[in-house]
RNA sequence: GGAGAGGUACCCAAGCGGCCAAAGGGGGCAGACUGUAAAUCUGUUGGUUAUACCUUCGAAGGUUCGAAUCCUUCUCUCUCCA
């Protein structure tokens, strides 16, 4: 069952816009996805998030399962009725974690055994173990267990790590076929590292499989913009066109739309969150880092057109003061700003696609956003 | 009026003869953040013609090769007693 199609090819790049029917309803792509890891997207209501138009957003089925546990989220029935979340739900798998919690895990062929962050108990996952906890989560689109590598390590260590994922995601997708409570889809995620020819395997691999989407994963994990955008181009190539594409952890606008360029229809990325968190607001003319003296008497909103509460009902001025004084409210505020203006970039994108314009919509935003003022 | 404690950089505060332009906080300023161990972390914070020199630890004077540190006087603050 395809839950997939394209409605349109963009005809001055490989973007293209689609719909993906997913058990809580008709996502438009390409989609950007808050992340809420612990079953909450960091500082902000559930309620706001669709507000502001989001029907997918991410959990993690590493922080989940460590807290608040099976046994929690089998007692409500899921995430989305725990959280209050009456959209989709995307769970990364954990390999993303194990990977970044490296010095606590061992990769063995049956899962990957690691200590928990919060309190060092011993846990394993397994490809099997992980479909079976994110179908407890009740995942609109649960993720298979992958190896994810940094840059920079041997051939030999890559090609390790890519022909484990291809066993695990075999493994997972028997696992998910026989299950009988699953109702969610299993996407693969295509690894390899920064080997071209590695890379074009996983693609071929995960293409002969029937899986109902693909991600691209083992981006953003370190190495340069350069090395970003020739990876995720050399890869989109091989990856069929058939299924959704999605590039896993990105990003900022300019990562945003290079995916887009090649033709990725879904990203997720903290950045927007996180950055608000820590002060830093987006808007088309870039980055503003609103604990700066600048803002101290500014009057005027975040950015002009904005709808959110920040530029609707405050004035900069008081969000720089909000985001001195470290009081909860500057966070929430900038958080709620950054997840419409990640939004409105996508309907923009999405806009721009339409109009078989996206190259110069592309152009002429990081222009303008990396214009220095 | 008496007794005691104390005045250190933007603020609080350590230091109590040389390793002190002076710990540590805070605040300020700058930077980072990309499948969230992050409402976090890092750098910087007297001046200059800058691997050195100059000014600075309430004020003035003194002891010493050398003082934020010891002595004298003055001054201000706080606490207790009258």
């Amino acid at each position: 069952m395809t839950i997939f199609k394209t409605t349109h090819q963009d005809t001055t790049s490989n973007a293209r816009l689609g719909l993906l029917s997913l058990g809580h309803g008709v996502v438009q792509t390409p989609v950007f996805m808050p992340v809420g890891t612990a079953g909450t997207v960091k500082g902000i209501h559930h309620e706001d998030v669709a507000r502001i138009g989001y029907n997918l957003i991410l959990g993690n089925t590493y922080h989940l399962y460590l807290r608040p546990g099976l046994e929690v989220l089998q007692h409500y029935g899921g995430l989305h009725n725990f959280s209050a979340w009456d959209h989709n739900l995307l769970t990364d798998s954990g390999g993303f974690q194990v990977f970044s919690l490296s010095g606590l895990r061992k990769i063995e062929e049956k899962g990957v055994a690691f200590q928990s962050h919060i309190d060092g108990s011993r846990h394993l996952f397994t490809p099997e173990s992980v479909v079976d906890t994110q179908a407890i989560i009740g995942s609109d689109i649960a993720m298979c267990l992958d190896v994810c590598t940094p840059p920079e390590i041997s051939y030999k260590a890559a090609k390790e790590a890519m022909e484990l994922t291809h066993r695990w995601a075999r493994r997972a997708l028997t696992h998910r076929n026989n299950h009988e409570t699953m109702k969610g889809n299993l996407f693969g995620i295509v690894q390899g590292n920064f080997y071209e020819d590695l890379r074009k395997e996983s693609a071929e691999f995960f293409n002969e499989l029937d899986f109902p989407g693909l991600a691209i994963g083992g981006l953003s994990v370190g190495e340069t913009k350069e090395e970003f955008i020739h990876f995720l181009a050399h890869t989109a190539q091989y990856v069929t066109k058939e299924k959704p594409r999605y590039v896993m952890g990105i990003g900022s606008p300019d990562y945003i739309l290079e995916a887009v360029e090649q033709g990725i229809d879904m990203f997720d990325c903290v950045l927007a969150t996180r950055m608000a968190r820590n002060g830093a607001l987006f808007s088309d003319d870039g980055i503003l880092v609103m604990k700066k003296a600048q803002f101290k008497f500014d009057d005027g909103p975040i950015e002009e057109g904005c709808t959110c509460r920040a530029c609707t009902q405050y004035s900069r001025g008081y969000v720089h003061h909000l985001i001195k004084a470290k009081e909860m409210l500057g966070g929430m505020l900038a958080t709620e700003h950054n997840l419409t203006y990640f939004y409105r970039l996508m309907e923009k994108i999405r806009f721009a696609i339409a109009n078989n314009e996206f190259a110069s919509f592309k152009r002429a935003y990081l222009e303008r956003f990396y214009r220095t003022k």
